[in-house]
DNA sequence: CTGTTAGCGCATTCAG
DNA sequence: CTGAATGCGCTAACAG
């Protein structure tokens, strides 16, 4: 078997509290015996079971970090920071992929990060009972989606300004049948899609523009439901001559339908999306873009320093900066005459 | 705090022997004193800590799985197939982000893994040093990435054959002058730029076509490296009438480094990809398909399958089949006529 | 500065 | 079928 404690202790010559506390390098421990101890360790290839020292201490350097889907680009980025700032300061990361209702469910009943780890991120909006059940592990809690929440620190940004600037861009250019790609039927107490919303129906009532529900379709967060909700829309009696996706992977599906539809973008439609996917510069798509890693790397830093310094008062909610990057996929409207 | 199994056993009356013989589902426990301890169990909200239980039994009941880039899409992709798999089946992952050499190095010399997971995953290619410590751990290893290792079941593909359809088409439709965008400058010991490009050769070699060093250029896996490697190509004194990308991501990277140099793709270049990622159609990109999410997934069934039958030989190598998937980057050179 | 003594919470013998 | 003891490997409190 792999070396234990003692057989460290054995070899150096001490006892098994003295290797615990030079190894850690807690004081109390003379730097040649110190050495020695070190020494020894690397020879024996010891590491020490976390198991064990989380039994023993109550931490366990391990944080939970909450994800919905993995492989969709916005959590994968938003992970790959976080990991490599926890990784960073010693911490482990267990992760669940709770993307399916009963993956979830039964991550909550269950709760297997009981006394498993120090803090928890969740890159997902738990609904109220989840949130209690977060916070009855008793750790730090943060989340880089969705709105303020009592107990949560949360790194996001101010959707209802981003999903403004987009459709203002739009109206700005003349146009007047702006559609709208939402992705509504996410994950439950999902309010992203309901603050790009409301912003959507802001901006077009004080453009003084009339809206028609007709334009309005789910998109479902994904490239083939952005592909559905932009046929859906061209369907329409009369369609937008613009889009506001609420994400550049289903920006990226409408893309595709027009395509196929053999409709030109931007002369026949405009697009714009939400997130600057790293893909959105090479379709040209206009977009509002947000600091994804950057969210990632700011919430995992927050959470360490709420186990740093497990008194103080943790932030509320941070807001990073978006900003409207204009490329091909919007301009004005055909100036006129027949579609 | 929170409850532990003595306080269910009290709560139950019984012991915690019974508590955790009857919560595990183990044999000699009646019926009726079984339902009772659930019951309780439930009501306080019992969950065993998984590090005592994990310094009790040697077991953890974690998969330790190590990933170069979380946040490609690749990877991404067979994290969450393989994640869905591990936790349906009860196990927790713990994830490592291998990117960068220094987290590499560190997490290969202080193996954070050890005692600490039942088995490994890995995402990336060990070399000789880094699989002589995974196999130190003594757990059944799994990789989805490269040849046949020692001690590893891996999965993969015939990277070999998917270059070869890949090259070989471009050869089918009339040119001679291909080029090709390698992943060469990845991670250490990441064979598979190697495997492809020798390939190319070949199918260069059997075509009768010279092969030109000035037709090559590395784009680091990356969108960015693949526009940069397109720019390179398109400098050389006679350009590539078509391209072959190691990659999509790099693939796409070459549409706007062509889309910036305003040539028509497939009319005065062609290019094709590999992966098959999931925008490759929106951009309508020819490319060699790979079963990614299936690879993430067979490859966690077949390490579930090590750990229900310790006994059993682990099959070595596993090839999961690839497809060329014709779209609307590839056409024949230009007639003739200078370019 | 160092060693000794107790658990941390659970799974696993072994008795009954 | 059930309970009492024992120890997993480590850290923390206490002595010295």
């Amino acid at each position: 078997m792999t070396a234990s404690i003692n057989d460290v202790a054995r070899a150096a010559g001490v006892s098994a509290s003295t290797v615990s506390r030079a190894l850690r390098g807690r004081p109390g421990v003379s730097g040649e015996v110190r050495d020695r101890i070190v020494a020894v360790a690397a020879q024996l290839g010891y590491t020490a079971s976390r198991s064990a020292s989380s039994l023993a201490s109550g931490r366990t350097h391990t944080i939970g970090v909450l994800v919905p889907y993995v492989g969709r680009w916005f959590f994968g980025t938003v992970l790959d920071a976080a990991e490599k700032v926890f990784s960073a300061a010693g911490y482990d990361v267990l992760l669940y992929n709770l993307g399916s209702p009963e993956t979830r469910k039964r991550f909550f009943t269950r709760l297997p990060v009981r006394k498993r780890v120090d803090a928890v991120l969740s890159l997902l909006i738990p609904d109220d009972g989840e949130s209690a059940a977060l916070r009855s592990l008793g750790v730090p809690l943060t989340t880089t989606v969705g709105g303020p929440r009592p107990g949560f620190t949360v790194v996001g940004i101010d959707d209802r300004a981003g999903a403004e600037s987009a459709v203002r861009h739009l109206v700005n250019l003349g146009h007047r049948r702006i559609g709208m790609i939402s992705g509504a039927s996410g994950p439950l107490h999902w309010t992203t899609p309901i603050e790009r919303r409301n912003s959507y129906l802001d901006v077009l009532a004080d453009a003084g523009i009339e809206h028609d529900p007709a334009l309005e379709a789910d998109g479902d967060y994904t490239v083939e439901g952005g592909e559905r909700a932009m046929t859906e829309l061209l369907a329409a009696s009369r369609p937008p001559t613009a889009v506001f996706a609420q994400s550049d992977e289903m920006a990226m599906g409408a893309l595709r339908a027009l395509r196929r539809h053999r409709l030109k973008v931007p002369d026949d439609v405009s697009v714009v999306g939400f997130d600057d996917h790293e893909l959105a510069d090479v379709v040209g798509l206009t977009t509002v873009a947000q600091p994804v890693a950057e969210q990632g790397a700011e919430a995992a830093r927050l959470l360490l320093r709420q186990l740093d310094e497990p008194g103080a008062e943790p932030p509320g909610h941070v807001q990073m900066p978006i900003r409207l990057v204009l490329r091909e996929t919007t301009a004005p409207p055909r100036p006129r005459g027949p579609r």
